[in-house]
DNA sequence: CTAGGGTTAG
């Protein structure tokens, strides 16, 4: 399937934008980006704000003869404003003859969308369906809200596709969703529309699109998206600005991340916070360690984020003492009551080679999750004690927590290294039997098979594509299968390459 | 009624 979507952006004349046209390719999107005239749409005076621009706008009683009508109408207003969905509900379907205004089916159906029933709100549009109800704008909106909330946006889309809003928060709300289920190509498509159908993008829009510009990873889009942010004017906006530093460095773009950052006149806990862990992401740990000493001395207050970028970047640097010295400052903050916070610290001793101070950071934990043990385990695995890392993967399976795909990984590399087969086994079958699958994973099963031999090593290779083929991308399945038929040559070299090992340990 | 940053493997 491919989609074709080219967005027509007026590019405003940043010296780094000078191609008159790009044509970006990414994955099965092709964007085709132009410089057109100024008489772009996109210039024209905003006229959404002729229309509503919430959902519950004020709404014109259409059927106030009947006083019996109002009255109903009144009740349910009042069931709803309390919050009583389903006394709401019981009073509609004894009342099923009665014609409501749109104004009480709008604050049923927002009532609906904040209980996440997604029962009673198709219910209600059944109802609107069956009375002949025609869907405006302000209806349809709220349908579309109801049933995005209610995790149904597949119906939510329907609808929004059957109505004409410019309520550039619908928009908004429904790109959002997209990106939240990961489908960014969707959300980039939604805002090409949005764009085409003159609706001016707000903060909300850029944050969302720039996160979906960020995940899908085209590199190019950066600079482009970027002279279009300042074109439209949220050059200043800090939750905008905030988000282009971001992809800026999730596109690993140091340099106009740290532009964006200099000419910042206002800088927020975020924008510290986006710096540190931007740097620390790109292998840059020792800036991030410099940006969190500038943010300290410029008088911000840290927060729990701050602290566990800081954190990483300690553990990404190896460098003990700094990290012991961090410990000493978010202890003063009392951020070592949080588990997250402490899930890093635990990694950052772990990865500074203190597994003492490590066991001692998982047995001070009052809440301990799957990353608390998995972190853990690593730390063991790295340590080449496979024995403590397998014995503390069979006690959180025994306390009845559910190992994930990072300790599934790391417990096979500790199984690996043991060269307990046996255990590898037995992780493998569990991998099978809850459906633990990433490509991390099949990686670490392939690894582990450097110890099987030979005429088990086909089966276990067809169990591991069986087990990954729902999940993996076609692209990455054949990137699978080329390296079966590289793996006999990889074995042998990786075989040549341990026993060298072997002879410069003897 | 929406948004920007933060934890675990290799």
């Amino acid at each position: 399937m491919t989609k074709t979507t080219s967005i027509s952006l007026w590019v405003s004349p940043v010296n780094q934008i000078q191609s008159q046209k790009h044509l970006l390719h990414h994955k099965n999107i092709k964007f085709q980006l132009n410089q057109t005239s100024r008489s772009s749409k996109l210039l024209s005076p905003s006229f959404n704000t002729l229309y509503c621009t919430r959902i519950p706008a004020t709404l014109s009683l259409t059927s106030t003869a009947n006083h019996q009508v109002t009255d109903y109408n009144d009740d349910i207003c009042r069931f709803c404003e309390v919050g009583n969905l389903q006394k709401t509900m019981d009073f509609i379907g004894n009342s099923e003859e009665t014609i409501l205004d749109i104004k009480t089916y709008c604050h049923i159906l927002q009532l609906c969308a904040d209980s996440k029933a997604l029962h009673h709100g198709r219910t209600i549009h059944n109802l609107i369906c069956s009375r002949g109800i025609e869907l405006d704008s302000v209806l349809g909106s709220k349908l579309v809200f109801m049933y995005v909330s209610c995790g149904d946006v597949r119906e939510g889309r329907r609808i929004f596709n059957s109505i004409v809003t410019h309520n550039v928060f619908l928009w908004n709300f429904m790109m959002n969703a997209y990106a939240k289920m990961g489908d960014y190509e969707e959300s980039v498509y939604l805002f090409q529309k949005m764009l085409e159908m003159g609706i001016e993008p707000d903060s909300y829009t850029f944050s969302c699109i720039l996160k979906c510009f960020a995940a899908l990873g085209n590199e190019n889009i950066g600079e482009t998206i970027h002279g279009y942010v300042l074109k439209s004017g949220f050059g200043f906006d800090s939750t905008v600005v905030n988000s282009m530093i971001s992809l800026y460095f999730k596109h690993a773009n140091i340099d106009n991340a740290r532009k964006l950052f200099d000419h910042l006149p206002e800088r927020d806990v975020i924008t510290w916070n986006t710096m540190i862990s931007g740097y620390v992401a790109n292998s840059l740990a020792k800036k991030g360690f410099e940006v969190f000493t500038d943010m300290i001395g410029s008088g911000v207050t840290v927060d729990l984020a701050t602290m566990v970028s800081v954190v990483a970047a300690c553990a990404s640097m190896g460098v003990l003492t700094l990290g012991q010295t961090v410990h000493a400052y978010a202890v003063k903050g009392e951020f070592d009551k949080k588990t997250k916070f402490n899930n890093t610290l635990l990694d950052m001793y772990s990865k500074c080679g203190d597994m003492d101070a490590a066991l001692k950071v998982f047995k001070n934990m009052d809440e301990k999750s799957v990353v608390s043990w998995t972190s853990l385990i690593a730390g063991y695995t790295r340590k080449d004690q496979s024995d403590k890392a397998i014995e503390l993967f069979l006690n959180m399976k025994k306390k009845g927590i559910k190992p994930d795909t990072f300790t599934v990984t790391s417990i096979l590399h500790a199984c690996a290294s043991n060269g307990s087969l046996e255990k590898g086994k037995e992780v493998h079958n569990y991998i099978n039997e809850n459906q633990i699958q990433s490509l991390a994973v099949s990686n670490a099963l392939m690894d582990m098979n450097l110890l099987i031999k030979s005429d088990e090593f086909s089966l276990i290779l067809m169990m591991i594509l069986e087990t990954s083929k729902q999940k993996i991308p076609t692209g990455t399945q054949v990137a699978m299968m080329s390296q079966q038929e590289e793996f006999s040559e990889l074995r042998m070299r990786n075989k040549s390459q341990k026993s060298k090992l072997q002879l410069i340990k003897n």
